[in-house]
DNA sequence: GATGAATGAGTCTTCATTCAT
DNA sequence: GATGAATGAAGACTCATTCAT
């Protein structure tokens, strides 16, 4: 049955998502994720090529549906609200799946490889999302115009990732138990400050 | 004679640096690392316990240098010009020594253990510098009181890095040509902006 | 029905041999012979108990079926011409199926497992049709005496399977568009003047 | 030392005939190899490639040393006295390194790729040898002329070859205890009549 | 101190074989 | 009987580290 095997591929993923957060990819051993996903070993390679492609495969999938939630953004609600709203949904993936954000925004980096063959696309258009909302915040006026769209969006996506990966990596940190709404709201205020005409 | 002793580990830091940078600390071979540095691979343990321990010392002994660079700041001029002078510093360390800047923002965070072990005290002092600068901007009344010094610190420790990043791991980026004054000043722009009162 | 049953297992020798003799028998996938043969990798296992089996009882059908051709020859004629028609038999075997001669003469050798469990008796047999030639020339006085029969009918197997390989193995050598008939008689001659007495 | 260096290659390379010889290429374990030798898995590894180097290079090399042996035969004697002597030097060599024999003209046929890349330079110029010798016997007038050289060396080659096979294989053959030369002079007694003129 | 040959633990990947459907 | 997804044992190869010279 069709939902079987898709039901397997799916616990190979979640199962190397968790691995890949604890260990890091290189230090993942692949035996380690069969046994989390409660598969042998060689069934990995019956859905994947390789431990490469189970992370790249991994990114491209998770990396989809991460889109289509944010996709729905841009179709409501003025710029500044967008742009509250990406930082709150961005802050509470991250509060709710830390691992597989840590994943697809820390071990993803480890090897060029991966930022030059699978991430450009996916990250593109993440990013795109956020530069299509400062773009039309300067279209509609609330935006200043003098700020390039392309360099504030990877600004702001670093800032955004930056407060993710400090949730992410810090078990005892000062403000790992705050609220996300409040810190996104903190960041909203200073970032629509920033941009404000 | 000791600054001979002091000459070939320094080579070994710096070739270190550059095979890092350039396959990343997992893929990188000691063996490498010792034909750059121009020096046999078991000369490298005579310096450094392993390879875990050269990256360590490397990114202790770089960030100490980058400190001393950037803890000049705090002692001259108004907060703001701080905040500016922090920034254009930074972006021209990227655009000086590109290599050394990704083996300390991305190499460094492929372990978790890394960031436990060793990153926290220097990186920690270098997010200090930072809100250090806005401490002092809020205490002056430069900057807004309703902003955590330390979220904030590190969300523009992350934008600043994001787009350090950029830099350096692009080669033909949108705007990899461009000033890097120019890009400062803009982002100064808008953080001042976002943090003024 | 059972010829639905013996055509299966007909089909599934017919892949083998054009596997093994294109891959090696250790190289080729079990895989590879299901998919030639048009079924499911399992269903090997219903006619053969392992891929060993398969080579093996390969080996003793297809040479079963070569002997009967062969033992045919001992009923007519002198030895001169039984032993003629040895070699253009054999020659023109090869011509006709190459892919099964390579895998009979090749293949096979590749373990001396396989020199010990399978082939010795019918092996043996083919020599022993030589042999049977040889064997009766001496009696009748057409070949030498002073020729130990079994030495020669192995050193006469060598010789044609040698040729039969380079016949086999070669796609552009320098006598393989030879007419096989022209080949087979010009190494009659050499042989037959060897042990004419 | 230099020659330690050497000492240790010929020594995975003599342990490598052995182990080939016994288990035949496929299923010669690396490590096998390396303990036969006395030395580390790794260690193979400093003086060759890959399992596949190490069989060639140990058929380029032993080639060499016999092809050396054998080309002398060329120098001194009549045709005939010089195929009596190739036939003989071949024989006490296989009677006196039967596993380097059988890995020479056994293993090394396993894969098509060894025959293509490897063997066709060495194996050519053994062949040469022979039909360096048929050729001077044609133009002296000593063998019969309307025999093809290159076909003929072949034929011979595989009827020594064929014989020296059983030699190896064979342990308790019916003529492994026989002595070589006797075997050598019945074989030479054939092939001479064979090809005289 | 310096060397670099040697080590051998560690792991990804393959593929013959099985068995639930 | 037939299927083919799943299994897991097996092995080539890498590379950080050591140590005799």
């Amino acid at each position: 049955m069709s939902s079987r095997r898709e039901d397997k591929r799916k616990r190979i993923i979640d199962a190397a998502v968790d691995v890949f957060a604890d260990k890091g990819f290189f230090q993942a051993k692949v035996s380690e994720i069969a046994e989390a996903a409660g598969v042998a070993d060689g069934t990995i390679y019956l859905y994947f090529k390789s431990k490469d492609d189970l992370l790249i495969s991994l990114f491209r999938e998770k990396m989809n549906e991460i889109l289509q939630r944010f996709s729905a953004i841009r179709d409501e609600g003025s710029p500044e609200q967008q742009l509250r709203r990406y930082i709150a949904e961005h802050l509470a993936f991250v509060a709710e799946k830390p691992k597989l954000m840590q994943v697809l925004t820390v071990e993803i980096r480890q090897s060029p490889r991966f930022m030059k063959e699978a991430t450009p696309q996916a990250f593109g258009r993440y990013l795109a999302v956020l530069a299509g909302i400062i773009d039309r915040g300067q279209a509609s006026g609330a935006f200043r115009k003098n700020l390039d769209p392309v360099l504030i969006s990877r600004a702001l996506f670093g800032l955004i990732d930056e407060i993710s990966l400090s949730f992410v990596l810090s078990n005892e940190n000062e403000w790992a138990r705050r609220d996300s709404t409040e810190v996104a709201n903190q960041l909203a205020d200073f970032i629509l400050r920033g941009i404000a005409s």
